[in-house]
RNA sequence: GCCGGAGUGGCGGAAGGGCAGACGCGGCCGACUUAAAAUCGGUUGGGGGCAACCUCGUGCGGGUUCGAAUCCCGCCUUCGGCACCA
């Protein structure tokens, strides 16, 4: 690069150089371990502060950044407040990628993620973060899955966790495919193409839905609105009933079998005209009679094979068979056929409906296609007699509702109606109220290698058994071979499969799947506390002193699975007496997300990533972190684009300028040297003074909001102000070096390394002793120098302001008042008249003449 | 379809019943310079006026209020989430 020679006046003083200056502090930082949290100091109120662990993709783009330095400032702000902060990080280490990246580069997972980690971590120190690199977790270290192991089979002693069929997708040269790996309308394998086909797969869950209930209860979590209704939703308790329907005897069956439905809506139970069962429902086979047999099992096996997309797709049109039988309805024996169709879900519920045509869209949607009976049994009051006038299906549930065609119920308000056909169905054992939860335990097997050894024995006689505390960690054999599939490669690996069963000793295998990543994420931070502990996964003391954590932050992707994951997680974690807490964080909040410029997620493959390098070796650190807190609201995010940021960087060269040359007059500034707006030096010395307090009044507020963009935007404000009085008589005097050292005590969180480089060379110009300006306490604002002895007041005349009065601050309302109306403005446009009113807002901070034309 | 968030200058955004457009980018004018860059100062929502000023303006249409970008009702656009959950 040609650099013009250095002009005469810039020589004068030294350029602000970040490149030279950051690593030299971070350097010095990490020397002095000034970013080491001590867990046992007393005196000092802990605050964890918690950043979600990034996945170790390769490289830090610009989007972590915008994640992690806000989080920085907020810990530094803390520390300044005399909090003993700890802001540790880590890596979420296993997981698809690591696979995906393997396969087709035929190298290995843990390579290729440590080498990932490698250069990330060396990228996180270019940022001046304050990262306790000491409580750095890998997850895919030994020493921290072996806890994943270890919880899991206490999970499993308190019956938190059990073994069931459920289907997958499977391509059967690649085996088990996540969803985005299945790929096209007609679902092919996204490596060889091969026709994906589901599969029932023996699966290890977690009993979550135990808390449906208490996950509803938001007390003890601050959520961001958003996530806590997602989460609502997501959990989506209902409340109704099961009634018992039986089988009605047929040429081929003895009947009496009894079929449960669960139904919101027990009020409409005469109005049931048809049953469904789910393609999955358990008693399908048994019921279907053996003429309607092929129909049925050709059905059920498209149902099988079709994508979710396809199957759950609200506007597709209603399918279904009859299976030759019927059920029987208990509140008045009337005879219904059943049906299989898949809009009827097998994991919801009891995977079985009472289909009430008249009062339901979707069972109206079927009865008029199937041309099935639709009998109304609800009907606003006086309109009994009243029919459907074939539009749809009679949703509508209000206090006037009555039944009707309802045998005893007929008449009866819709609710009291409904509870008395409970309550008639339970006294015969046929029915009950139940709630039923849209919620599903948690399903943790993966049929992957790149993860958690699910450790588990198969053993001929004693089917599945734990593996012995001793016996862990079941480590992740280092040499895998995937030999160009996708294919799991643990169920090849003959070493790590043949075990002697714990129990007897004879030959066995080992499972050969593994966990869920969101099992490592629901619980790192309190591994964090001691990541090194050998004798068991947490440090309970520590656990019980640092945590519920005081602050997450994080994106709002991960609303309802890992934040949901990791709350079920803590309450088992409770259930077990691991932990006293109900709820793993204090408070939660959504940073927005950073798109490329092209608005797409940033992604390798979309090769749209911002680099953040090259703009920290132009700009330096600061000014990146900076800019992307004053870019906008920090929950917002949005496309990246770096316009603006040298606008950023010219503030700090201002601040550079003012720091270490207050009276330097620029050879271009035609008002070098005066005073604004005629002040005299008294004026100027308070005014000073007022922007300054004031500053540190709205900074501390901004800070304590996370309004990262306005508070660099006042301190802008408050540069410009010193820019103004620079070079004049009150440059560089006590006023001056006030408001100096609080714009660098203001500034330091946000930009930590020019704020320590000016604040040491404060130091050194007093002849003081350095001391970081990052453990400083933060300054407490003067009320004397903010306040003001007169106030400019705005008034309106019908709420247009016209004019602006000055008053005395302690002006009473009359005063004000009279002020107004003594304006010329407004009396021009009174123009003689009296005002019908006049309205001070706010203790007088606005007028309002009111007159009425 | 349902549930959320967001729509403000050329651009990022500020103000969350009381001065619309803070701060920054970009533009324009000027200073410094042989010149350019950098730096510094001024100016910058639209329309009108020589001016002081006037007028219109926060996605659209209504409403509440002395006063609405802000609150309410009905839409539109856009981004997330959920999506036959009985």
């Amino acid at each position: 690069m040609t650099q013009a020679p250095e002009s005469n006046e810039r020589t004068r003083i030294e350029r602000y150089d970040p490149v030279s200056i950051e690593p030299r502090w971070q350097a010095r930082w990490e020397e002095l371990g000034l970013h080491r949290t001590k867990f046992d100091e007393s005196g000092r109120p802990p605050y964890y502060l918690l950043t979600m662990y990034p996945y170790p993709s390769g490289d830090l783009h610009i989007g972590h950044w915008y994640i992690v330095t806000p989080t920085d400032a907020i810990a530094r702000f803390q520390v300044m407040h005399g909090k003993n902060v700890f802001l540790p990080i880590g890596f979420d280490a296993f997981g698809l990628p690591a696979e995906n990246a393997a396969i087709k580069n035929n190298i290995n997972p843990r390579d290729w993620t440590m080498s990932n980690i490698d250069n990330m971590r060396r990228q996180f120190r270019t940022m001046g973060a304050r990262f306790d690199w000491d409580a750095e977790v890998v997850t895919a270290d030994p020493d921290y899955y072996r806890w994943n192991q270890w919880f899991f089979l206490q999970f499993l002693k308190a019956g938190l966790a059990y073994r069931a069929k459920s289907p997958v997708d499977w391509c059967p040269n690649d085996g088990t495919l996540a969803r985005e790996q299945v790929e096209g309308v007609d679902r092919h394998c996204w490596r060889c193409g091969a026709k994906v086909e589901k599969r029932d797969l023996d699966q290890w869950y977690l009993r979550v839905t135990k808390y449906a209930d208490e996950l509803l209860d938001f007390s003890q979590i601050q959520f961001p609105d958003p996530v806590r209704i997602m989460q609502t939703n997501w959990i989506g308790r209902s409340e109704g009933a099961q009634v018992v329907f039986e089988t009605a005897p047929s040429p081929h069956h003895a009947g009496g079998e009894p079929l449960t439905v669960f139904t919101t809506r027990p009020d409409t139970l005469y109005g049931a005209t048809f049953m469904v069962l789910a393609p999955e429902h358990p008693l399908v086979g048994a019921l279907t009679a053996p003429e309607r047999r092929k129909a049925v099992e050709a059905y059920v096996t498209k149902a099988g094979t079709q994508t979710e997309i396809e199957r759950l797709s609200t506007d597709r049109e209603k399918t279904g068979v009859l299976i030759g039988a019927e059920a029987i309805n208990p509140v008045n024996g009337e005879r219904i056929p059943i049906f299989v169709a898949d809009y009827v879900l097998g994991g919801y519920g009891t995977g079985a409906i009472m289909a009430v045509p008249a009062h339901d869209e979707r069972d109206y949607a079927f009865a008029r296609k199937f041309g099935l009976a639709i009998r109304r049994v609800v009907a606003r009051r006086g309109e009994e007699s009243g029919e459907l006038d074939g539009a749809g299906a009679y949703i509508a549930h209000s206090d006037d509702e009555v039944l009707v065609n309802s045998g005893e119920q007929t008449g009866l308000a819709a609710d009291e109606g409904g509870r008395r056909i409970v309550a008639a169905l339970q006294a015969q054992g046929k029915g009950k109220a139940a709630i039923t939860y849209r919620l599903r335990d948690w399903l943790i097997s993966r049929q992957r290698y790149w993860g958690t050894p699910i450790p588990i024995i198969y053993c001929p006689t004693h089917g599945a058994v734990p593996v012995p505390e001793a016996d862990l960690p079941v480590r992740l054999p280092n040499n895998v071979d995937y030999e160009g599939s996708g294919v799991n490669p643990l169920t090849r690996d003959e070493t790590f499969l043949n075990v002697p069963c714990p129990i007897d000793g004879e030959p066995a295998r080992r499972e050969t799947d593994t966990m869920d990543t969101f099992m490592d994420s629901s619980w790192y931070w309190y591994r964090y506390l001691s990541p090194r502990k050998q004798d068991g996964p947490l440090d309970h003391d520590l656990v019980e002193g640092w945590t519920p954590v005081e602050q997450y932050t994080g994106g709002a992707e991960h609303a309802v699975m890992h934040l949901l994951y990791a709350r079920e997680f803590t309450k088992m974690l409770r259930d077990l007496g691991m932990v006293q807490q109900n709820e793993p964080w204090k408070r939660v909040f959504n940073q927005g997300q950073i798109l490329g410029a092209d608005g797409e997620r940033m992604s390798k493959s979309r090769g749209n990533v911002q680099d953040p390098d090259e703009l920290i070796a132009k700009y330096g650190a600061d000014t990146v972190r900076l800019f992307l807190m004053f870019m906008g609201p920090w929950d917002q995010g949005g496309p990246w684009s770096p316009t603006g940021i040298g606008g950023v960087h010219r503030f700090l060269n201002r601040v550079w300028a003012l720091a270490l040359d207050p009276t330097y007059k620029e050879p271009g500034d035609p008002d070098a040297g005066t005073l604004p707006d005629g002040q005299d030096e008294a004026v100027a010395r308070a005014s000073l003074r007022a922007a300054a307090h004031k500053t540190l009044r709205d900074v501390t507020a901004d800070y304590e909001s996370f309004h990262f963009n306005t508070m660099v935007a006042k301190l802008m404000e408050l540069s410009n102000t010193l820019f103004r009085y620079r070079g004049s008589v009150v440059a560089g005097g006590p006023e001056w070096d006030e408001a100096m050292r609080l714009l660098l005590l203001m500034l330091a969180p946000a930009a930590p390394h020019i704020t320590e480089e000016l604040w040491s060379r404060r130091a050194d110009v007093r002849g003081e002793a350095w001391s970081t300006v990052h453990l400083q306490r933060w300054p407490t604002v003067d009320q004397s120098a903010v306040a003001e002895s007169t106030r400019e007041i705005p008034v309106q005349v019908n709420g247009k302001v016209r004019d602006r009065v000055v008053v005395p601050a302690n002006a009473d309302a009359a005063a004000i008042e009279r002020a107004a109306l003594a304006s010329a403005k407004v009396q021009a446009i009174l123009a003689g008249r009296a005002p019908d009113r006049v309205i001070q807002a706010g203790g007088g901070r606005l007028v309002n003449v009111v007159i009425r034309e």
